[in-house]
DNA sequence: CGTACTTTTGAATCGCATCAAATCTGGTGG
DNA sequence: CCACCAGATTTGATGCGATTCAAAAGTACG
């Protein structure tokens, strides 16, 4: 059995659910947990790619996250029922980990600390995603991007620039035309994996 | 001193934190706290509303956050600094938590539960936000408002359709067409101080 | 009664979505 | 090794819907 855990898990929980950590394989277009069933384990993306997902009232499906590692529902620990669909669009490996032993482990102080930590900084994440989306030009929301999850205004691709610009909620056709603009100006330069945004005085 | 404590408050925390609760009144376009410093209390809006802002690095303002009542920045309870602004945009009352005393109440297990449950509520609603905001037309953003946000079909109006419009992404005038023409499709029905949406059948 | 703000309508413009199609890419199997 | 396929990338043309700027009408408040 080569169960590989990752450090962050291994810092961040308790060894009663590391002890309890299974490793969990998955096929591109597999549904990893249904909306309204009753969340039995948490998963940890560890490689490949999966999207939550909610159908409205109309039938259409919209994407509410894309998660390329890390935790895939943090908010369903204490839900009795899930409030999305959980699709793996890219085959990889996740670990999981049983709800209950999860909560349980809420008890253990060190623990709910971090656990804690670990919500608020989603929280922060979302809200700059939702100021984000709020920018009314593709511009705007690019740069924007760069500079909030960028490095030194250096931007590593997650993975392609269609699912990027799905991301900032907006056609990847579009999202092309900006960059080569940008490009142009000499505001922003493509590397092979990577976006740099260029230092424009003031 | 007659500070009144709401009922929500009151079931959430413990004696010892209860005890440290002061009320403070705030008035409009007062900062309650600042980008970079460093947490001291938490806030619990309970009238009037306040806003958290962020300025990126070209002097932009954007709004993060509109909070018309509950607690204003739950996420920095553990951060060594506010990553935002807060701004009171309408005059109002509020209730102020030393950190320090929150903090240490994250030990008892009982009340760290229900801030992990607080947070994961957060986390589903701005999830739902950038849902929102991704979609494309404002009718939709307008109708995945209500339906999300409402009960049965029917929006209670936090604010004013100014503010409404911001949240949704929009500029208030193209929300006041949209309504209007979904008024005329007998798809809307604006009624004092609320939205509702009529079935449309399937 | 005046001031400030929201609500509402109008007209012009522009950016983005949309649809289409060509090129490029990596991966698969013959 | 090449043919082939699915998907990403890129460019083009067109139309719609939202922004923008302007201004009028309504509303709340001191």
């Amino acid at each position: 059995m080569d169960l590989y855990i990752p450090e962050l898990l291994k810092e961040l929980l308790p060894k009663e659910v590391l002890a309890q950590c299974r490793a969990q394989h998955f096929e591109k277009g597999e549904q990893l947990f249904h909306q309204g069933k009753k969340p039995e384990y948490m998963f940890f993306i560890v490689s490949g790619e999966a999207i939550l997902t909610r159908t409205s009232n109309h039938g259409e499906a919209t994407t509410l996250q894309r998660c390329k590692g890390g935790f895939l529902s943090e908010a369903s620990l204490l839900s009795d029922a899930y409030h999305c669909d959980a699709i793996a669009t890219q085959s990889g490996q996740a670990i999981t980990l049983p709800i209950k032993s999860l909560r349980d482990a809420l008890t253990d102080s060190k623990f709910s600390l971090k656990w804690v930590q670990l919500l608020s900084k989603e929280i922060m994440r979302l809200r700059t995603q939702s100021e984000r989306l709020s920018l009314k030009d593709i511009r705007s929301k690019l740069i924007h991007l760069i500079e909030t999850e960028g490095k030194q205004g250096v931007l590593t691709l997650q993975s392609d620039y269609k699912s990027m610009a799905s991301e900032i909620g907006v056609t990847h056709e579009a999202l092309y035309r900006t960059m080569t603009t940008l490009e142009k100006e000499g505001v922003l330069k493509k590397l092979p994996n990577c976006l740099e945004l260029l230092q424009t005085k003031k």
